[in-house]
This record gives structure tokens, sequence and C-alpha cells, in this order.
RNA sequence: GGUCUGGUAGCUCAGCUGGAUAGAGCAACAGCCUUCUAAGCUGUGGGUCCUGGGUUCGAAUCCCAGCCGGAUCACCA
């Protein structure tokens, strides 16, 4: 059985020193077991984290709303509300008003109404039955009629069971179009030196093979996380781990000088990346010959087997060379993970993923021995006869935790200590953040207690952005062999499945923007594959079935964006004078309504790290814009009023999709 | 076995800080391009929200128990 979701940690248990964070991928196959259960948590155990001040301010624009006279000296101390808050105001001034108990606005929260119902938010007057004591009917009907007169964003309600539907203007809905119109960070919030820092870590691929679609769900999430994070108003400092050390790179390095015949990248026609992980394969398949041999020679078990194997020891005894600083062995070393990063850095830029700084473990792997050693001081850790040192995690309702061998060596946790020095040494970090797979909970349970233990102010509250398996169909992975989905080849596809796609539409077009429209669309419409469903959740990757440029997808936000796009462009200048007096219809409204949302979908996919929320956004966004494309002309409208008023929302739900989409690292094509 | 976690339409998923008749996309079927881009729009069919209890005016959502799937519990990383 092939089984991505082990292979690293199956190798690993060969020698020391295998450490892909970033991958995730693994077949459908599943192994027999009796009872077992996964993880799939995002916030492992440190919840603070998410209510820390992580959410943003936001709606900064000058808004022209006329206020009830009643209460309007209260509200002029928020001059800049959007209808929601004017209606969540109001109502909570109601229920003080007509039942004398006062109610915090923000815990108000109407809803947008729904279709079948008159109205264009709703708020449930279940929660001031008790201020009220009256039926849910007549509460919701008395604070209707009190908001009709004393709020003149209210222009009508009506009541269905204990629900209040309420009529807002439509003149404040045009306001709050032109106060959203006028601001150009529309739902982000600036960072200022004050502002959290937060370092995001993702990717962390291991050099002994190219990236593959594991590591893309890693990429994206981490990427787009990043975004979310400065979107918020953090600071952010993205930053990857390169496990470029260890028995893997050895394996690599000693196929290599076996059976490479001085291949380079260059004379292979081959990405280093690639050319490195043929190698590794190459090992593989000559290790498990050479272990079938064995066995029959032998009559012995495949595990003996592996023991003796002759080429493993000479892996092992190529690692030892490594870490005595051999110099053939570093130099090797050296020139082949150069030749890996060139092929890293080719696909991380067409990912559109970056970072701002790079550890490697080489440079890490012995930092965490000495704060250890200094946990052992202050009776933090404890040493054991043989001379190992461990952790005494059972108070936190975890178990003993090695951190240091016998023989002095560190161990996986060991070096994240170390790495979590060198960090802070380099940046005042506030929070920190792994987009590590759901596999390796555990991990950063056991890291967040020992980094809270050592004094590292982030400790305790580090989240562990734990994403679940992208999983293939039964069989189609044969990874020894090399045949895994492929980052490279997988953009590749789908740039050329949206290019046949587009084929159609670029006949009258440059080549050259052709090639980068196929770019945009193949790459959008992977990344909204991967990005729009829970992290959570393990998802299904058939390659057998393309992924999708119709309905629920990236080229479909994309496409909306491109039609608008070409509309203003035959616009010309909009009229904004002409719009003051506009009144938006129905379906303007709710438009209005959905883009006017954006800002709170921000701070709250800030809150909850979630791209998905995002996501999910854009596409009720686009869906919503499209409805009112097909029932509505723009450019043949004669009153120049409306058109003026249809022009500037399309040009705001456009803009707002392109925001919204940067944070998921896709881009909008001008045309398509 | 302990811990964690997922189970919503044929498939892929939203909804989960409790609110109205549970929503999308794909697939199937039926419509809409002399009109701003049909990668679009409209409609039809399709549901024991895993099961059973509980809390509540109200549960897909919260709690408990169970069933099914997965991860993890290494001197591997």
């Amino acid at each position: 059985m092939e089984n991505f979701g082990t292979d690293s940690r199956m190798q690993a248990r060969e020698c020391s020193g295998l450490h892909d964070r970033g991958k995730g991928v693994k077949t459908h196959e599943r192994p027999i077991k009796a009872h077992s259960r996964t993880y799939h948590g995002i916030f492992t155990s440190f919840p603070a984290f998410l209510h820390s001040g992580l959410c943003a301010s936001f709606q900064d624009s000058e808004s022209p709303v006329k206020l009830p006279v009643k209460i309007r000296i209260k509200i002029q101390t928020h001059s800049k509300m959007t209808v929601q808050e004017i209606i969540s105001q109001g109502v909570a001034d109601a229920v003080k008003s007509l039942y004398g108990v006062a109610v915090a606005p923000e815990s108000v929260n109407p809803s947008p109404t729904k279709k079948e119902f008159e109205g264009n938010l709703t708020v449930v007057v279940f929660p001031f039955l008790k201020a009220s004591r009256k039926a849910p009917e007549a509460t919701a009907a008395e604070m209707g009629q009190w908001l009709k007169e004393n709020v003149d964003a209210v222009a009508d309600f009506n009541v269905i069971k204990g629900f209040l539907n309420i009529s807002v203007d439509p003149a404040f809905w045009r306001n709050q179009l032109l106060s959203v119109a006028a601001d150009d960070s529309f739902g982000f919030r600036e960072a200022t030196e004050d502002s959290p820092l937060v370092m995001v870590e993702y990717s962390s691929p291991n050099t002994n093979k190219p990236l593959h679609l594991g590591h893309v769900r890693n990429n994206l999430l981490g990427y787009s996380v990043a975004q979310i994070l400065k979107a918020n108003g953090n600071r952010v400092v993205k930053t990857n781990i390169v496990n470029d050390r260890g028995i893997h790179i050895c394996k690599s390095m000693l196929a290599w000088k076996k059976w490479g015949e001085g291949a380079t990248p260059e004379s292979a026609g081959k990405k280093g990346d690639h050319l490195i992980g043929d190698f590794y394969v190459a090992f593989d398949k000559h290790f498990k010959d050479e272990v079938k041999a064995i066995m029959e020679e032998k009559k012995i078990e495949k595990e003996e087997a592996e023991k003796l194997s002759p080429l493993m020891e000479e892996a092992r005894e190529m690692l030892r060379r490594w870490e005595k600083g051999d110099e053939e062995v570093r130099s090797l070393w050296k020139m082949m993970n150069e030749w890996v990063y060139a092929g890293f850095d080719e696909t991380y830029r067409r990912m559109g993923v970056d970072f701002d700084k790079i550890y490697y473990e080489s440079d890490t792997y012995l930092e965490g021995k000495d704060l250890v050693l200094g946990g052992l001081e202050k009776g933090i850790m404890y040493r054991k006869e043989d001379g190992s040192v461990w952790a005494d995690l059972t108070a936190d309702g975890l178990d003993h935790k090695l951190l240091l061998r016998a023989d002095g060596t560190s161990v996986y946790m060991t070096q994240d200590i170390g790495t979590a020095k060198l960090r802070y040494r380099d940046f005042p970090i506030d929070r920190m953040i792994y987009v590590v797979g759901n596999e390796q909970n555990y991990h950063f349970q056991v890291l967040s207690l020992l980094l809270d233990k050592l004094g590292f102010k982030w400790g305790k509250d580090l989240v562990h952005f734990s994403y679940g398996m992208v999983e293939l169909p039964e069989g189609k992975m044969k990874s020894r062999e090399g045949t895994v989905v492929d980052a490279d080849d997988l953009m590749a596809t789908m740039i050329a499945d949206a290019a046949d796609a587009s084929a159609d539409r670029f006949r009258d077009m440059p080549a050259e923007e052709a090639a980068e429209i196929s770019r945009m669309v193949g790459l959008g419409a992977l990344k909204y594959f991967l990005l729009k469903v829970d992290p959570r959740k393990n998802m299904l990757f058939n390659p057998k079935e393309s992924i999708d440029f119709n309905g629920n997808t990236g080229p479909f936000l994309q496409y909306t964006y491109a039609r608008i796009r070409s509309v203003m462009r035959k616009a010309g200048d909009i009229d904004t004078a002409a719009m003051a007096h506009a009144i938006p219809n129905e379906k303007e409204t709710s438009l209005i309504q959905k883009v006017a949302d954006f800002p709170s979908i921000v701070a709250e996919a800030g809150r909850s790290l979630s791209p998905a929320l995002i996501a999910n956004y854009c596409y009720d966004l686009a869906k919503e814009y499209n409805q009112f494309y097909h029932d509505y002309s723009i450019l043949r409208e004669e009153d120049m009023a409306v058109k003026a008023l249809r022009l500037e929302l399309s040009s705001v739900v456009a803009r707002t999709l392109r925001s919204a989409a940067s944070l998921l690292g896709i881009e909008m094509p001008e045309r398509m």
C-alpha cells in the first residue's frame, strides 16, 4: 500500500532527520485498524489566540446618513456608522426606551432578511421577551413601530412570529454605497508600529523531492492566512523552515554518486528539485531490490533484511560524515541543495507565494540544546540515569517527552525549540502560527507547553493551523515510482486546461495576453478549489476529473470581474453627481448590503483564520452580481442617475472581488 | 485502548457564536445569446442533516451516549 501521509515517517525510522511539514497527501486506501480516529482540529488547544486582538475595525469613510433627532447626540460620537450599525444601535435604543433595559448594540446582530420575506435586515426578538414581558409578535411589532418613528433609516417593518423584518430607506443604502466607494482600502486595516507582529510558518519542505499536492494546499493556506492577517492590520512575517539535512538527503546524494553519472539540472534538462527527487526514487528502488535479494538469500524477514542492507549503511555513513563536517560530503550536499532551491523558487514563484525569512534546519538543529539544558537547571526538565533529558508533561494531561538522547543529540522537538529561539531573536514576535498538517497535532501541543515553560511569551498561545490531508482515489499514488500529484505538473495542467477552455475567446488576442490570462485562470481554479473548503477537512482530489471552471469556482469569480471591467471600459467616467438622487431598487440594495458586509467578513476570517470564509463570500457576491447583471442593463439605462448608481455599484463589486480574491492569492484578469 | 477530529442531496461542499420552509456547485432534465462577455442566468427533480436521548419557545448547530471514517499516542521527523 502506498501512503503519502506516512512515507516520511517510515523513512525516518530507518535513520534520523526527515521532517517534512508541508506535505499532506495520501491515498484513499486505508490501513485496516480496529478503532481509530482522526484529528482535524484547526486550533489545537490554544483558543486564547482566537480572542485576542486580531479583529479589525473598519468602515472608514464619511457617512452622510441623517440620524433621528432623539438619538442623534448619542450617535454622533460614531459618525461613520454602517446601515447595519445604525439598525443595531436603533434596536438597542428601542429596547432601552420601550422596556428600560440596556442592551449592547453589538449584541443585537441583525441578519440579512431571507429572500422570501420583505425587508433588508431581520432582528430576532426572542432575546428581548424577558424585557418586554410580552408575546414575541407584540414585542416585535412594538419595536418595529418605535424604530419606524425614531430611526430615519427605517422605512418600514413587518413581523412574522418573533422575527422583526426591517426595510431600510433605500437612500441610506445609496449613501452606504457612496461611502464604500470613497474608501480606497475598503475592508482592510493598515498595520501600525504597535500592531501585533505575527509570524506564519508554512511550506516547510524536505530537500529530497519536489513539492506535491499536499504542499500546494499547505502553501496556499499559509499564504492566504498571512494575507488575511495583514488585512486585519497585523504585521506579518512569512517564514519557511527547510529540512535540508538528514538521511533523506543522503539517500539522494548517494544515488547521484552511484548512478548519476555527473548529471546536473542543465545536463538533464530538468528542474533541480525533480532531478533530486528522481535520485531519491532511484535509491528506494535499489534499496528495495537489495532487501528482497537479502530476504531470499538468507531466508529472513523484511525488517531484518533492511538492517543488513549495505546501501542503507552507506547512506548512514554519509550522514555521519555530514555531521562531522566532512568536506566532500558537505560540498556535494551544498551543490545538490542549491539545485533543489532553484527548483523550489520556481515553483513558489509560479504558485505566487513568498517568504520574508527562510530558516534551514542545518542551521537550527543544534540550537535547542542549550535551552533544554537551561530548562534542566531550572527544574523544568529532568535527566534519566542513561543521561537522556525529558520533560514531564503529565500534569498537563500529556506524557513524558524526550528532548535529548543519551548521547546528547537532539530530536525533532528540540530542533523546533531551537528554531523558536532563533526566530524570536530575529523578530520580536507576538504570535506564532504554524501551518502544518493535522498529523502533527500532538507535536505542537507539546511544543506549546514547552515553549511556555521555557519563557516564550507566545508559546502558550501558539497556533497550530492544522489542516487535513489531500486524499487521492485508491491505487492512484505510487510514491516510490515518483508518480505523486506533482505541484509543477498540476499547475501546468491547470493552465493548459484554462487555455483550452478559452481558445475561442483568445482568437483576437496577442499570444502573450492569452498566456497570461490562462495562467491566472488555471491557477485561480486550483487555488479556489483548495481554499474554499474548511481547512480541517480531508479533501478528495481525483486527478482524472480535472478541476472545474464552471459553477462555484475561481474562474467564476474572475469571469464576473472581467465582465464588470469590460462594462467599465465602455462606460467611461461615472457621473457621481447624478447618483446623488438615485434610489436603488431591491436587487441593487441587496448587492450594496452584500458589499457592505465585506469588512466584517475580513474581520471574521482574521479571527477564525479562515480562507474558506473569504472564498464563500466571493462566491456569494459574484453570484448576486451576475443575477443583477442579467436582469438589468447598465450602459443602456436611460435614467442617468440610475445608470451612474449601477456603474458605481459594479465598480465597487469588482474592487471588492479583487480585494477578497487577493486574500486567497487569486489574481483577477481584466478580460477573459 | 487514551486523546483529538469528521459524518448534511448520487458526488464535492456551505450553513454549526441556537432562529423562519436546511442552501450552493457538479451530475440529470427543461428553458434563455439580433441586447453591457452564455466560464453566465432561470426552472424541475433529488434530504431519517449518522443514530438515540437531553437542554430550549426553537437544535443540522449546544450537551450526553452510541455507530461509522480518519489522525495521533517513537530515543522518526
